[in-house]
DNA sequence: CGAACGCTTGAACATGATCAACTCCGGTGG
DNA sequence: CCACCGGAGTTGATCATGTTCAAGCGTTCG
């Protein structure tokens, strides 16, 4: 579903004439797409790469919002000036387009209308579960919570029930995904390999799931 | 602008065929609108009251992850399953519609999808703010928030720039929406009255703000 | 080689949760 | 009319979780 973007809603012509609005954007590991407060002029596509979407206080402390990956819409839509910061996470492509002219497109197609609302529904229901993870869930449960949601979306199946997920991020990503610091996330990580629950070399970003149960248990308790 | 139904974006005749979708129903304050985990048949339009909806995990522990008032839309679309809880806060009358109607009905009224595109984006927008308050804030700025927010939308202005404000929901509630417990709200309360910041009498919902200026302060920290 | 970076680990600390008592109030029933 | 009860709110003491500060390790890159 994910990579299915916007774009593939519309017949070829049509798509033609809405290409002609956007252009192709290029952008490097680590630079920063939007920033928060800055007048919000563009929206895109993303084509291939990830990024990721965060918000801050005025004292620097940062809360990432979502990532962005292939087929995922960028930008907020009816509203002047940015409230997030996206930034890219890994050399990313884009298809930018002028915001009021996407918002103007967007009535003359109703299909990829009602495919941006479908998309939109579906991250308010993800930011729903996240918010109950913030709000409520300890360390551990986010934890498991971020490894399982990984499993599913991108994982391997090995051998005897194991999965191999390859985890996109740094450590400093994940505590800001999960609102935790990074020392949080490593000990809960280094918790887990002890506990045979997952495995994972000193600094590596390849890590298998030995035991799903337990994570499921952690993500579900009684 | 939270008192334009979505009802208000389509014209009277139409209006008239949707509404014989849709069914008067009233709630009394208290009652469960709609469980997470029941089928989700149904979507509505509030015309009065208040609600809470509410995300849990297995064992109990609940997160509210919004309020609902006039002429909001309650439900999610697209979607088998509701993975929330709708409760009444008050008495509620709600104009209820099946929701596989409604979403047809969608697509014959352009301006109402649209409409209803746009409440999303600010939904989504309002729960962004929030995962940043419950990702990084800590109790007494979750508070200050809450009570800006609140005098910012219902807020009437008394004398030497005081604020009065109704609190809406009881300790409970605002515990569950703030992601702190009842005992953590109550001491940052009497905290900010001991602080000259705000004023209230014990056990009452009504709140004078005496100086919205260190609110806004403890908001907004250098 | 040295510096920088990402990650891990340890120790001390702080914040908010938990447990428990108590007040205030409104309703209910003797 | 008053005694009783239950719910909402407050307050205090203790505790646990995660943060903060600090050090050290292994790699990579200049």
């Amino acid at each position: 579903m994910r990579n299915k973007t916007l774009c593939a809603s519309i017949s070829d012509e049509r798509l033609a004439i809405l290409s002609a609005l956007g252009r192709r954007w290029r952008v490097s590991a680590g630079q920063v797409v939007t920033w928060a407060g800055d007048a919000n002029s563009h929206c895109a596509n993303v084509i291939s790469g990830a990024l990721k979407v965060s918000a801050s206080t005025a004292d620097g402390r940062e809360q990432i919002v979502g990532l962005l990956f292939a087929g995922d819409f960028l930008g907020q839509l009816f509203v002047n000036e940015a409230s997030l910061t996206v930034t890219a996470l890994t050399d990313t492509d884009l298809c930018a387009f002028p915001r009021a002219d996407f918002e103007r497109a967007l009535a003359s197609y109703p299909r990829m209308e009602r495919l941006l609302l479908e998309r939109t529904m579906a991250s308010l229901h993800e930011a729903q579960e996240r918010m109950l993870s913030l709000g409520r869930k300890d360390a551990r449960e986010r934890v498991a919570d971020f490894l399982l949601d990984l499993a599913r979306r991108t994982g391997m199946c090995g051998a005897a029930g194991e999965i191999r997920v390859l985890i996109p991020i740094s450590r400093g990503e994940m505590a800001g995904f999960l609102g935790l610091t990074i020392e949080t996330i490593s000990r809960q990580l280094t918790r887990l390999k002890s506990d045979r629950v997952i495995d994972f070399s000193r600094g590596e970003r390849e890590c298998v799931i030995l035991n799903s149960a337990v994570l499921e248990a952690i993500v579900n308790p009684a």
